[in-house]
DNA sequence: GCCGACTCTCCCCCCGGGGGAGGGCGCAGA
DNA sequence: TCTGCGCCCTCCCCCGGGGGGAGAGTCGGC
């Protein structure tokens, strides 16, 4: 009699499928307690049989085949608990999103809305402590918090108060292929040091097409859209990176439904009165590459 | 002057990246208002913003490409706001699954809980309308829901009583392979007429090492597990369909954590007393192709 | 020793995405 | 009118996390 349990009786055990059971094999995540070296054949225990079911329920719980990995081989408990802790935060952000989407889906659906004041808006030279790089679209939120914390570490150790609300320039790449440049800033009134990624630079002035979204940012996307509509049918076409300014954001109030949000649009300048064609605004493209983008301002 | 948005306007206006843009439009669920035939350039237009948006959530709630093509291909309103509201019901059951798969994770990584009581029970043959099929692990849930609608109108129509709860048959093969046959039935005292899928069987008489599962049915593999580790410990293998009873199911109560599962798991015979070697045990195997399974009942 | 059920590896498929190559097109400035 | 650059095209390969199935080897009861 062989001592344990084959792939198929372990699978009826687990539930989990044979096919799978190999795969987590391959994987690492699950070695089977012998294999016979001549037949392949794999032999588990039941002593596995709770792993599996871990495996299993981190799965159902979106947990990529390699965390998982990560997670059975941290030894310390508590460094363990750390990253289950983690993703369930994460799983707990998505059905989060997934409310917020079947909302935002309904008011889709039933379309009605205010109508969307739009205005012109030439956006003066701003100098402000900015942190910028270049990020993938799926990131750019956690990125956008990361730095926003290293900015108010800098103004707090400078002992600089911000002279605006904060935003963030992101290029249009970013939507288009899902990655580009971003910049989020902090303006004021008098350069900081520069440290770790921070820097002092000078928003260059822009004319832009400024919007308010209101609410949390699940739906900015709708907002966007609304107003990248009125521009193309105003014949104005874009140029360089978009400008968010946070006018009430996450860092002021938790209650997501009293955020505002500017979004600035750039548009080719000879707007208001005389509608341009497409053609003659792409001419605002032509400032050369980086256009719109900030210079690094006097440092120190 | 072109009339009309490139894809990379429209991707900056929907952010939808190009890719998916193009996919899209491979896929027929959103045309470019025109392309140029000689060139290929996609050329979109405002009109089509809100319609990038809805596909745009409905792909973050996870609806498959194809069911989107299905509703925007959906003229009648009606049945369209049915298929969302298909889609929606599906995704509630989802978050729901998801919670439970956390609570169950955390009992898990706890790892306690009262013994587990197996007991060796004979099934006697039973007679009971059933309906059987082919399935596939991810649709069993479904299929059970509907084959037991037919039987009970098939019960009401013969007015016929239940003699006991119902239960089903589970090919283990519906495990290791996530597809096999599966079986759900109503035992009833006397035959009913066939009708539609309906069939009047007798379940024959097994051996069964039983547990119940308490609560809901997301942790079941749970308590397979436990049942499953029992049974190999014993060094008792299994063979035939495994055996479910829904002693207080969906059909009772809408209080999940009031239902209760009694899991019976064919073994061999020779238990209490002697444990059989596992290659003993598998002699039961051999009743032959669809040993365990129900034979057709005297009709009429 | 036979034979059927089980298991092995290997390859292709699915979905919903992304990266990138190589080449054609649009358009404004020279 | 040409040139140059950015945009767009198609095509192919990659990813993760699954499934189907072929062909060959193994296990174990009879």
């Amino acid at each position: 009699m062989r001592t344990g349990l084959t792939i198929g009786d372990f699978s009826r055990i687990t539930h989990l499928s044979v096919k799978m059971l190999r795969r987590y094999h391959e994987a690492g995540l699950l070695e089977p307690a012998e294999v016979d070296p001549s037949s392949g054949y794999r032999y588990y225990t039941t002593a596995q049989v709770p792993t599996a079911q871990v495996i299993h329920r981190f799965r159902e719980l979106g947990m990529p085949v390699r965390e998982i990995g990560r997670i059975l081989s941290t030894p310390d408990p508590e460094a363990r608990a750390l990253l289950v802790a983690e993703h369930l935060r994460r799983v707990e952000h998505q059905l989060e999103s997934t409310r917020s989407a079947v909302a935002t889906l309904r008011r889709l659906l039933v379309p009605t809305g205010p109508p969307v004041e739009v205005d012109l808006r030439t956006r003066p030279p701003t100098r402000a402590v900015a942190i910028g790089a270049t990020v993938v679209r799926d990131q750019v939120l956690a990125w956008y918090d990361e730095a926003m914390t290293e900015l108010d570490a800098t103004l707090a150790a400078a002992g600089l108060e911000p002279s605006g609300p904060h935003g963030g320039l992101y290029d249009d790449t970013l939507f288009t292929d899902g990655r580009g440049h971003a910049l989020v800033y902090i303006p004021v009134h008098v350069p900081a040091p520069a440290g770790g990624r921070v820097r002092t630079v000078t928003l260059p002035a822009a004319e832009l097409a400024v919007t308010v979204h209101r609410g949390p940012h699940d739906d900015i996307d709708v907002t966007y859209g609304v107003l990248g509509t009125y521009i193309a049918e105003q014949a104005i076409t874009v140029s360089g990176p978009v400008h968010e300014i946070y006018v009430v954001g996450p860092r002021d109030t938790p209650d997501t439904s009293a955020w505002r949000t500017e979004i600035g649009w750039p548009v080719f300048r000879t707007w208001a009165g005389q509608p341009s064609a497409s053609g003659a605004a792409r001419e605002a493209d032509r400032v050369g590459p980086g256009g719109g983008w900030p210079r690094p301002g006097a440092h120190g």
